[in-house]
DNA sequence: GCCGTTTTCGGCCCGACTGTTTTCAGTCG
């Protein structure tokens, strides 16, 4: 059997290898192992295969000798011997019903073997007939209740309405402000705040999670219920669980105010992030749940209001949300030079990737904002500067000459129409250009004279294969000095379309070398360069730009989603070129002498 | 199977919720 080597397939494939270890009753560490390196590898920084590339599989944590060695066959032969001997042992059926949410490997062999599901292509089918056919809940340890409860799970994936289809962040937000509104007007609701990977500000959202402090919990969980909702899926005393009529899920969690601080940090995650930190609070006497830290001799509990206090009271810093994966942060908070001062959406000084309405024959989309409102907008903002980045001209319908001359004008006309208007933000005349199958600018030279510096980016051919698209990036980035911006770098669309495949080591080094920096696209679709790697060029010394892309007013209001992906890399203020303060920003951009 | 600021052996994060159960197993986060 051919296994595929993203990382979400290995993550599956170590995850199937798991519930094949607990259906045979496996030591029980060796399933979590097997688990907790699924875990891993689908929250990397980079791409499994890239780092077994370079002989650096086993730094990954959770991965040690023996899982590292099953993936180097795995890259090597496409296949690993030791998993199809333990798949063998298991009814291939079993697997695609651990899609359905509430089936684990138990269940799901249970009713595999019991039912007799043979065949693992339309097991799911098979299993909906039986249930028609009322043949589950007779089985020990299956009810009516338990029976229904399946069949409806089955029609919940069948919707794709499962955890592993997610949403975008900007999306997951609408929907939490909407509860949280809906929250507060509870009188008992002392605090609110969103959990897991909404509050981490990961780039997609499986369910929003919402916590609340309150001193009356039964209450407001009440209250939480009246929000409009398609179905109750659980509620207890800590908290409850809707389906929304758009298929979502929300959590509520409700603490005490003594102890919301515990409550918080617990459920923001991530998952490996405490694992991790719970295992360091050991080492020191103590063991760490939702409601405070207790005292492992003694039994005692002692309580947090907020998760600065209890990150204190373990002798860390303050560890900022979205810094919580489980890379590297509870160790470096505890290293003389700490964590880095992250970026803050305050430090940024201007949008430098804005498309407004000017009219001409462009290759891409026109913006729906004049010039003018977008200056206005930028004031209000607090913005010292923006720089105008309309897509190069069409290229398939013009000469070269009618390129330049659009280019001339264009630029005069944003000069008449910056003088009429009154405002203290500076105004930078860019472009952005495509970057061609070649690797050539979509803009001929002489036309570069009518730009203050250019945003390069790829819209085209985005599967040349790794050898190729280096190639073609490494050249257009050496192509002219006014090259200063790569603009979405990988091209991703988030759930639609897989970003460009090229060696970035390669491309980081040039983009540092030649001074130019990594973009930052913040529009909640691409949120581009993506975080993880971001993260990897902010250690090998890369600066990044952080742009909206704005083709509308509204969308330069999202500035703080491409901060949270740098912050997620881990930049400061210093990393980021739009932080500089407008004459330090202008030294940086124009720049001739390379 | 993984891992180390007491350890290369002997531990391994912690609790809520649900359904089917009279004390717990499975699943989830």
């Amino acid at each position: 059997m051919k296994m595929g080597t993203t990382n979400g397939e290995i993550a599956q494939l170590l995850r199937r290898v798991a519930a094949a270890y607990q259906i045979l009753g496996e030591n029980r560490f060796k399933i979590i192992a097997y688990d907790r390196a699924a875990d891993s590898i689908e929250h990397l920084t980079s791409e499994a295969k890239d780092l077994w590339d370079n002989q650096k599989l086993s730094d990954i944590s959770g991965i040690g000798d023996a899982i590292a060695k099953h993936l180097d066959e795995l890259f090597r032969t496409g296949s690993v011997q030791h998993f199809m001997s333990v798949f063998k042992k298991v009814p291939a059926a079993v697997f695609p019903l651990l899609s359905v949410p509430g089936l684990g490997p138990k269940k799901a062999y249970k009713l595999v073997t019991e039912l007799k599901l043979d065949n693992a292509a339309h097991a799911l089918d098979d299993l909906e007939k039986a249930i028609r056919a009322g043949r589950v809940a007779p089985l020990e340890s299956f009810g009516e209740k338990s029976q229904r409860d399946i069949l409806g799970a089955i029609a919940t994936y069948r919707r794709g309405l499962t955890k592993e289809n997610r949403m975008e962040l900007l999306h997951a937000d609408s929907i939490a402000q909407e509860v949280i509104q809906h929250l507060r007007k509870h009188d008992s609701v002392e605090r609110v705040d969103s959990l897991g990977s909404l509050r981490r500000r990961v780039a997609t959202i499986g369910d929003v999670d919402i916590a609340v402090a309150t001193k009356k919990s039964d209450a407001l969980i009440d209250h939480f219920l009246q929000f409009p909702h398609e179905k109750l899926i659980e509620r207890g005393p800590k908290g409850a669980t809707l389906l929304l009529h758009n298929g979502r899920q929300v959590d509520l969690r409700v603490q005490k105010p003594k102890s919301y601080g515990a409550m918080l940090q617990y459920f923001t995650g991530s998952k490996n992030h405490n694992i991790k930190l719970r295992s360091y609070a050991l080492q020191k006497g103590m063991s760490l749940n939702e409601y405070g830290i207790k005292n492992v001799k003694t039994g005692q509990l002692h309580e947090f209001t907020s998760e600065e206090s209890f990150y204190r009271a373990l002798g860390l810093p303050f560890i900022s949300p979205e810094l919580r994966e489980d890379k590297g942060e509870i160790e470096q908070s505890l290293r003389p030079c700490g964590l880095p001062k992250l970026v803050e959406l305050q430090d940024i000084k201007g949008d430098m990737h804005i498309h407004t309405n000017y009219q001409f024959e462009s290759s891409h989309d026109l913006g729906t904002s004049s010039l003018s409102e977008h200056l206005e907008k930028a004031s209000q903002l607090g913005y010292e500067y923006i720089g105008v980045s309309d897509h190069n001209p069409s290229i398939t319908n013009h000469t070269e000459e009618q390129i330049v001359e659009i280019m001339k004008r264009r630029k005069e006309a944003y000069i008449s129409m910056f003088k009429k208007y009154n405002t203290n933000v500076h105004m930078f005349i860019m472009c952005e250009v495509d970057i061609l199958a070649d690797g050539t600018l979509a803009l001929p030279e002489p036309a570069l004279e009518y730009v203050d510096a250019v945003i390069v980016s790829v819209h085209s051919s985005f599967s040349q294969g790794r050898a190729k698209t280096t190639e073609r990036l490494l050249k257009v980035l050496q192509s002219h000095p006014k090259v200063r911006i790569l603009g979405h770098p990988t091209g991703r669309l988030l759930m639609s379309r897989e970003g460009i495949d090229v060696d970035w080591s390669a491309v980081f080094a040039l983009c540092r070398k030649r001074d130019i920096a990594l973009e930052i696209n913040a529009y909640p679709s691409r949120l581009d360069l993506p975080d993880n790697l971001v993260f990897e060029a902010v250690k090998s010394g890369n600066t990044f730009c952080i742009g909206t892309d704005a083709h509308a007013l509204d969308h330069m209001n999202l500035m703080g989603y491409g901060v949270s992906v740098a912050r997620r890399g881990w930049t400061q203020k210093r990393d980021i070129v739009n932080a500089l303060e407008y004459n330090d920003f202008k030294k940086w951009l124009v720049k001739e002498d390379i």
